[in-house]
DNA sequence: GTCGCTGCAAAGTCTTTGCAGAGAG
DNA sequence: CTCTCTGCAAAGACTTTGCAGCGAC
């Protein structure tokens, strides 16, 4: 039982999928295609980071600098994507919150404290006694995050 | 060995020994004991709920208006108690950073996607495999939060 | 007394909103 | 053409900071 292992090894999403998943919820809601929601898909598809609104916007302003792209429009975008789970977002200390592509595979975050640097991995035995601990609470489990936070290999050789 | 069970039930520590540990705190960093920061400590520890630096300004003004508690000390206080870890922050979508004493026991939280209400909760399984997996990818761990994301079964019912 | 603390108000951040022109469908 | 989007700048929300008087030790 707390072996079955959810087969969720689909890493590389194409971006055309995506793309169209996105262009049907634009569709789908009324909205339309702009370039600006292109290339805010597309760099968060491209990023291997977690991106806070900001940093997404100089990003792209230094890839697409013509557009001129206004740090409104990434606000009001991310929400957008985060509204229709296609990105999720987390929120640290004082870092604020930082976004990530919520189409790559489910996964949970181990921070570094020293660096800020984000490892991800999965746990199907953790993923499993969640879905067993919401059950014995009486919630219909919708989600869940996890963070562990620590310092990486790398900070404690640098530290020492 | 996933079974370990890490004793961990002393759920009621003494209001009296959390305030020594407070006055210690100070007097080793040469702070002063106010009244405010008494009341900001007191009143987090009445408090089952989580609380936003707003919310505990309100209660405090409530409790003890002759104070006139100024939110900028709440701040500064929960700052304070923060970095030297007696209370412990969690940060949620668009509401802000809540905090809690850190002195209780450790937990994880259960939180209602519909009514914002906080359910804490520990599991030994996964207190254990986070530390392995932290071992595992080379981590000195240091902290670490989950939140689970749902419907509580009172909002199941309302819902429906 | 000294030196840290507090409340207040002002200054910062980060995020959202209003608006008029631009652009997708 | 219509109606949504966008950039800009202004407004908001939340947090931090500077300062002068207050209060712990």
């Amino acid at each position: 039982m707390t072996n079955v292992t959810t087969n969720f090894n689909d890493r590389t999403i194409e971006y055309e999928q995506l793309l169209n998943d996105f262009k049907n919820l634009l569709k789908k809601n009324n909205l339309k295609f702009t370039i600006q929601r292109e290339v805010i898909l597309e760099t968060l598809y491209n990023s291997d980071e977690h991106l806070t609104p900001e940093s997404l916007h100089r990003l792209i302003q230094e890839k697409f600098p013509e557009l001129k792209t206004g740090i409104a429009t990434i606000y009001r975008t991310l929400a957008l994507l985060e509204e229709s789970n296609m990105v999720t977002s987390l929120s640290f200390g004082a870092q604020g919150k930082k976004y990530e592509l919520g189409a790559k595979e489910h996964h949970d975050h181990m921070i570094c404290t020293e660096c800020g640097n984000i490892t991800e991995f999965v746990d199907e035995e953790i993923e499993e006694r969640q879905h067993s601990i919401a059950e014995a609470l009486g919630f219909e489990m919708s989600d869940h995050s996890m963070q562990i936070y620590g310092i990486c290999a790398k900070c404690q050789k640098t530290t020492k």
